[in-house]
DNA sequence: GCTTGAATGAAACGAACGTTTGACTTAATC
DNA sequence: GATTAAGTCAAACGTTCGTTTCATTCAAGC
């Protein structure tokens, strides 16, 4: 394999150095270390460390959007009227790949997305994400007529945080390497039974 | 109200602080001159930062963690065998009113102790979470009996996870003050309908 | 061969960090 | 009144941080 480019080397030692530290826990220069580069090559590349935080970003959560958003499309072509079941796979599933793909560091990645109080974290999801969102939010609004607005949307956070938070534990206890390939295949059959027994609750009386 | 003393007043102010911009955005700076206290305080009272931040995480984590307790204690006391939602009632309504009570600065306390990657973070819990949380698995698994340990343990992880993850983001986007009670109380209801529905799935086919 | 512009390199910038020091204040004990 | 210990204070410690500067390398265009 020729060489990828500083560029490309700088993006994967940040994904996984963020990952792995968190934002503010790693330094450029840990980065450009693991990188091979040189420590002004961030500047050169990216122009500062926050900006290079959403470039990793980007390149992490883009094709989860994308697999999100064809798997929605696929559905609405088949039929008007997916079930409830259907949607959680297609919302959820990409998410808990995306994750698992990385070796759960996607996964911590968008804790530190959703959690990272800084300023910077504004920016670091771009607008796609929140279309593809809102176009979940309309075909579950359709599936669970009787479920407000309101509780729609808390109940969608709940699918993030939980393939989120399930794909970090299973990294933090089994440290050295990746998690078995067969928890992960059943802990994404668990997430999707879980959460869409959740996402079918009756709506609990005012 | 007699002035607390500097070792209190160090404690609410990491506390928020902690909260709002993380352990690693908070200087122990920060601290002491929100604190009004002089900057060798913390090293005086608490011996570091790292040892600060455990004594904040335990004052927050305690009373939560006592109110699961007796909510299972009065639970198992009036009948041997509870439902589910009477479980994630005693199990989430403490963590649930816990992140709510310290106008979601708890839940993001949480966040962090979740998912900061630092190792100072692996201590910030003591064994009573663990012990607390092991009695309701316990009291889970007799009344889901078809659920296996393992599936057991990710809808645990995804109380813990929605819960926090909810109250974290109603704070995001309410910028300026407290979320309202009203959408507290609501919160609360989906967050139980949604988690006891969720608990109570049948387990997916292997 | 010379020029140009992108890319990399070594070195330093000022700022902020956690921690430590040693003197000072205060209040209780003998 | 001297002694002791706890607590507070200003000041500095050495380190690490993100960023910038400027010289150098190198391949393509004329």
């Amino acid at each position: 394999m020729a060489t990828p480019d500083t560029r490309t080397q700088i993006l994967d030692a940040a994904e996984r150095l963020f990952a792995e530290h968190g934002y503010r826990g790693t330094s450029v220069r840990a980065i450009t270390t693991l990188a091979g580069a040189n420590l002004a090559a961030v500047g050169y590349h990216f122009g500062s460390k926050a900006e290079l935080m959403t470039a990793v970003v980007r390149r992490v959560v883009e094709p989860i959007n994308a697999a999100q958003r064809a798997g929605l499309d696929a559905l609405l072509a088949r039929t008007s009227r997916p079930s409830v079941g259907e949607l959680v796979e297609a919302f959820a599933g990409p998410l808990f790949d995306g994750m698992s793909a990385g070796g759960a560091r996607t996964s911590r990645l968008i804790m530190t997305i959703l959690s990272d109080p800084a300023e910077e974290a504004r920016g670091w999801t771009g607008p796609a994400e929140e279309a593809v969102r809102e176009e979940f939010f309309a075909a579950f609004a359709r599936a669970l007529p009787g479920v407000s607005p309101g509780e729609l949307a808390f109940r969608m956070r709940g699918i993030v945080a939980v393939t989120a938070v399930d794909r970090l534990e299973v990294h933090q206890q089994s440290v050295p390497g990746c998690a078995s390939p067969e928890q992960g295949a059943a802990a994404r059959r668990w997430a999707v039974a879980f959460l869409t027994a959740a996402m079918s609750a009756p709506p609990p009386p005012a």
